[in-house]
DNA sequence: GACATTACATACCGATTGGTATGTAATGCG
DNA sequence: CGCATTACATACCAATCGGTATGTAATGTC
């Protein structure tokens, strides 16, 4: 029965705190991963409580998913899907964003690991929505490296025996595994190593 | 004060009760990750309980440790590292082993992921010890493929120009890939293309 | 200005977690 | 055989987890 001070936010903005929301627990689940991810935490690191949280995300599992939908996904939106799908020499564009990857690799990033593949890795086999959600931005990411390369493709940029949706696929789980044993080895020298492979393949796959 | 039935197991055999232990825990780990993996889903499995576990390991930690050492890299060895050791057409092995990877591919393996991979990601950043030992198995790896591909270049397989060990870091980075996007995708089909890549880069690398 | 609704804060809950303390039966050793 | 030690089983613990119920202040609507 003790009265105690009931201290609210004075101003409010309903988006802002859903955005810092996303935004902490995008931290915190690249980390810790989604299941180690504690609300706990992210509530910490925003200054907001239980009751904010749930108000806008109706369980730990919908938090996920937006942080994958709307956090993840906008990432590689603007590093690579947009830059890809908006260039007029895909081909050129593809190789230049794998050597800005590798030359702005920066040891927090790496030691941390691709979001995506994190999320993947842990989630997949385990929860059915997220498995969908992750599966999306993963197929989108294939999609738009095997449309450069079919675009580059009848530019004459690629080879024309090449199979342009194996090649993406391949490019993109090799990114993948690039990043991850970076991560492992917590080695920005071995990264720029590999990427420097990766780009190598890719090279190779140009026309003579 | 009610004296109930302490139900021992009647013969005992420390060393098996011990690998017993590992097997579940490699199995729960493979399953759910280190940290979700559950010691009482363990014990259950093994129809043991916690007086067992934390007499044969001091701690949850050290037992994940004895996995990744005494399971996962045993795999390993078995697997990969010894018949590449052993070759002495090592080039020819190393693509059968990789062929032969893409073909056994089975459904739930494939969905499960790479128990290497899958610790790495989840545990390289968040525990020195795990960083260290999963890097050690990596490495092993990293350097029995770079060995070999040293040895057949020895042999005139190999093109002369090729640096062995940037080719067998982006020879294990690529493999892991192609086992996490295949374990997201939870597609055998999708796993075994892009084997096929990563074959034909490993035979790209072959003297003509 | 009255009132419903939104946007939070606070307090509490059952379940589960890794870990410990203690007890006891089987085994190895003299 | 006797006795220490090993190899477990049982019972308990504090901490933390995700989630809920309730309360209240700010905001939108008329």
């Amino acid at each position: 029965m003790t009265r105690t001070a009931h201290l609210q936010k004075t101003t409010r903005d309903p988006d802002a705190t859903r955005d810092a929301i996303l935004e902490a627990a995008f931290q915190e689940m690249h980390r810790h991963g989604f299941q180690a991810a504690s609300l706990s935490t992210i509530l910490a690191k925003t200054d907001l409580t239980k009751g904010a949280l749930y108000h806008h995300f109706p369980t730990k599992n919908d938090l996920g998913l937006a942080v994958i939908e709307e956090v993840v996904r906008a990432g590689f939106d603007a590093m690579v899907f947009s830059p890809l799908r908006d260039s007029n020499q895909p081909f050129d564009t593809l190789l230049e964003i794998i050597r800005r990857k590798g030359h702005k690799a920066e040891p927090e990033g790496i030691s941390l690991g691709c979001p995506l593949n994190n999320l993947m890795q842990e989630m997949s086999p385990l929860d059915a929505d997220f498995k969908a959600s992750l599966s999306a931005v993963l197929s989108e990411w294939q999609e738009t490296v095997s449309t450069a390369l079919a675009r580059a493709q009848k530019q004459g940029h690629v080879r024309r025996e090449v199979d342009c949706r194996a090649a993406a696929l391949f490019i993109v789980s090799a990114w993948e595994g690039c990043e991850g044993v970076a991560k492992n080895l917590q080695s920005v020298k071995d990264y720029r190593l590999c990427m420097k492979q990766l780009e190598d393949y890719v090279a190779g796959l140009a026309a003579r």
